[in-house]
DNA sequence: TTGTAGGCGTTATCAT
DNA sequence: ATGATAACGCCTACAA
């Protein structure tokens, strides 16, 4: 493997020295026309690109922002796909490269990648409430960006969806609409307060929304959701009353058990989701929905990391927390 | 932000020169018990990591692989996670690390990490049939595995999905259960040669087999299947016939048809489909199908990529191919 | 505006 | 079995 073409090959074609070169590209000092001219084809000529290794190491800057990934989770694989994807996007344009580092590999991943200095900075997705890696960060002396919001978010720079709006607004659609109870179908109510804090904030949305509308709730766990089964066997609409439906976890079983049974979205019963946009449209009856938007929380995790990047901070405590919004479909039919 | 410890300061607290740290680590040259201990010792003591750029530069091996990856593509975003996370972990293994490059950036994108060695090797995914990424890269004197198949393979590894056998294992599925014709609704024959040759390759599987069976098969093009939705209208099972269903693209708009008709796979028609395990699995009716492995081919891309890196080989031509296998579930359900 | 030179932290070649 | 020491390619004071 050849070993490609150096500074030093560009400054003697170009008739100039390699730290002219090096000034060139990194536009530190003023370079006469003439000469930036000279070296500019001179890269070009040779299709000059320089050693990343060598810059990191003289630079002491990567250029490479390492992301923590959790595979195999319950994240959505298009939700993953959309953030990674709006992230390393970002990332071009501020010329940084993305490195991937599986969430499996744990608090040591990070230790390796930071220790290394293989990246300048990294992203850690879905934290829980008690994670080993925020203690690490803490004590990293490197900028970190949490996506999640773990317990003690001392130090800690935090970036996430507004679970918590998420909730309110599913319930005061179904308010507005005229429902008189709730059935959840979703982590469900002992759910609450474990691991990943935002099914807390999602549930606190909902029932407080739910109580400030005197709506009684009742929770299902998902998958195995016979409770929301035995409702929707039960009548959804008794004596009066009307039942509206949140799906959240476990969506795809929840509609099957309404197709099941010949229930229609909009029309038998109004039905909305905690989903995404993705999911939300595919579905026999598209759904009224508040969509996570992880294109959004890409762009304020990139636009925050670049800020810390660009000022040498280690971290600058704080949540940044992505709006909630809800986009009416079929799935609740009348007004 | 600090520097963080270097060899040399394992050096000086184990009491010995900075190259037998180095050899320490590479293992190139035998060591005392003694000093091992000592050196050892000191690296933990001190969490020490070796510089990835520093390496880089000395030794001239990155221990990172770039892939080339699809995001906004026809791709299904859950194949896609399951190749790359199979991908890192068969990295992390041999002590590689994984930089991720969108496909957007195109051929630069490949000479750009190539150039900047920032990586000792590439993955291509999605390959096209005339991809200008293979032309490069028989240039390039570098290790490059292209998922998918150009039409032009020569001085190119590739490797891909059994295609053909997928087309032909879900006909003769079909023809098994006593179909005498096919509606397939799908990427659609004109489709066929074009951009991704796999579409190709699945058409002729199905017809190959189709004409060995002499069934007359009738293409949709998804997701404007208007024909298809015309055959379902039509009647699926004309005088003493019977219509078997082969859905590829489109997949849940097909579902939806159905549907929407009150048809029910594996009741009213037999349905098999080339898709995800996921998908298939998530239908209302799960559906015998042939699914692509992502894992798989990730791990034949994986463990061809790194007999590469160790033979020192830029790339050793020819085609793998994983195997189809098909998987019967409820939508075929009369035998 | 431009050139010179030292150093970044490894690896690997000489020696010993 | 181990120590010096010269690259590796770039960045950045310091000079001019």
């Amino acid at each position: 493997m050849g070993r490609g073409p150096t500074s030093k090959d560009v400054a003697r074609l170009a008739g100039v020295s390699q730290s002219t070169v090096s000034y060139v590209m990194s536009g530190k000092r003023s370079i006469s026309a003439e000469t930036l001219r000279r070296v500019e084809e001179a890269m070009a000529a040779l299709n000059y690109q320089p050693h990343a290794g060598a810059r990191a190491l003289a630079g002491s800057r990567t250029n490479t922002i390492a992301i923590v990934m959790p595979f195999a989770s319950a994240y959505d694989a298009g939700q993953l796909m959309a953030f990674v994807e709006e992230f390393v996007l970002a990332a071009r344009v501020h010329d940084y490269d993305v490195l991937l580092v599986t969430a499996e590999e744990g608090i040591e991943g990070l230790r390796r990648i930071t220790g290394g200095r293989q990246c300048d900075a990294a992203v850690v997705m879905q934290v829980t409430a008690q994670d080993q890696r925020a203690d690490l960060a803490r004590t990293l002396d490197f900028p970190v960006i949490f996506i999640g919001v773990p317990e003690d978010t001392t130090g800690l720079a935090c970036v996430d969806f507004d679970f918590e709006a998420a909730g309110r607004l599913l319930v005061e659609e179904l308010a507005d609409l005229g429902n008189t109870r709730l059935s959840v179908l979703g982590w469900g109510a002992d759910s609450v307060g474990r691991d990943y804090n935002y099914i807390g904030r999602f549930a606190r949305g909902v029932t407080g929304a739910a109580e400030a509308h005197r709506l009684p709730v009742d929770w299902h766990l998902a998958p195995a959701a016979d409770g929301f089964a035995a409702v929707l066997d039960a009548g959804l609409h008794p004596d009066g009353g009307r039942t509206g439906i949140i799906m959240t976890a476990g969506l795809s079983g929840g509609m099957r058990a309404l197709a099941l049974r010949g229930l229609v979205p909009g029309r038998d019963a109004d039905v909305v989701a905690l989903c995404t946009e993705a999911e939300a449209e595919e579905q026999v009856v598209p759904l009224t929905a508040v969509s996570t938007q992880p294109r959004d929380v890409s762009r304020m995790v990139a636009e925050r990391l670049f800020a810390l990047i660009d000022a040498g901070c280690p971290a600058q405590e704080g949540v940044d927390i992505v709006p909630a919004t809800l986009v009416r479909r079929a799935s609740t039919g009348r007004a």
